[in-house]
DNA sequence: ATAGTTTTAAAACAATCACTCTAAAACAAT
DNA sequence: ATTGTTTTAGAGTGATTGTTTTAAAACTAT
């Protein structure tokens, strides 16, 4: 055979997740990626073809690692509301260690969403992944008589991810966390 | 006295509002300034200092143009149910031309919030004039009997900002408009 | 007209952009 | 040990980045 990579690809993805989480996809330059990897230019293209390749690999590591992982851990399982409560908080937790990401698909979607035809339907799974779990655990929550047996569950689950979504650009320019507790009164308010 | 300009500056700040608008700060170069303003290197940076200048002056007009008319016009007088309605769906309209643009204050929040302290409060500044457009018309609401008077307006002022902000992260990667008409039976639902 | 000031056009600037090339290094199979 | 294949390191690619410079042009005040 021949010689295998020397890098793990698993904290290469992390760092490169990181890297567009924090700045966006084309204010972070490939001697960003460089650095924040320990790669050199002819293993990133090697392994990854171009910029845009690894844009898009680490946007399918963000969805796998953040987003369905996040889904599985607050809302498929355990008291729905908690769960969704849970849910929330943690978005704006997951962001604690230095940057101010808010979220990688509502950044993306601004960013490239309409330019970008591959990346907006990733972009667009992705968020629906977040969007079936809220959906799910809004019909635990009903099964659980937590909320009306008259709700409409979609139209509950959209409207969670819509204030989510306008939670995660708030986070992006707001300062202090008095703004994040009103906005759990709001949430909490949904689920009665 | 000296040369006086050749150029009309709502024309070109309404271009590089446009620009920015569409494809971002970072992504929209001094060279996609000069064509869609039409002036060269010289005059930008003669009336503006920079690209950054530019930017900044764009942001400020697309504030008083576009979100403080908005406001204006459909938050401050008439029917304030009917208002908030209109306000909305006008967020949407308002790119019907060419660009799926959303909001240049979120666009602008997403790429930038951490990274500029002076986009970032003026950013701010920008969504403070919407977030106040909503609580008049909700306030009027209250008066009118239109809406509970136990209802805390602050609040669903603030749950109605983040529904809209949520809406215009999700028109940059949505198709059709199916989507928005389920949006706003959600908002309507706040409103009664 | 002339002097004084500012704007304009266009060429040119260093720096950075994404990316490629070349050759050495590192492995598996034989 | 040799062969075959792929990855690596690092220098180097042309193109584009935001910005500056230079000189002509365009105006007002005198």
């Amino acid at each position: 055979m021949a010689r295998p990579k020397s890098f793990n690809q698993d904290h290469v993805l992390t760092q490169a997740m990181l890297c567009f989480w924090d700045r966006g996809y084309t204010a972070t330059s490939m001697k960003h990626l460089e650095a924040a990897t320990s790669l050199t230019p002819g293993s990133i293209y090697n392994s990854f073809g171009s910029k845009d390749g690894l844009f898009i690999a680490a946007l399918d590591y963000y969805i796998k690692r953040v987003v369905t992982r996040r889904v599985e851990k607050y809302l498929l399982d355990g008291d729905p509301i908690k769960g969704i409560d849970a849910y929330f908080y943690d978005c704006f937790r997951a962001q604690g260690k230095e940057i101010q990401g808010g979220c990688l698909l509502i950044n993306t979607s601004t960013e490239l969403g309409p330019h970008d035809e591959v990346v907006r339907e990733k972009v667009l799974q992705g968020m629906k992944v977040a969007q079936r779990g809220l959906l799910a655990a809004i019909d635990r929550a009903k099964d659980l008589g937590q909320i009306a047996k008259e709700t409409d569950s979609q139209a509950k689950a959209v409207h969670l991810g819509l204030v989510l979504n306008g939670m995660l650009v708030q986070t992006k320019i707001a300062r202090g966390d008095q703004w994040l507790d009103n906005a759990m009164a709001n949430v909490r308010s949904l689920l009665h």
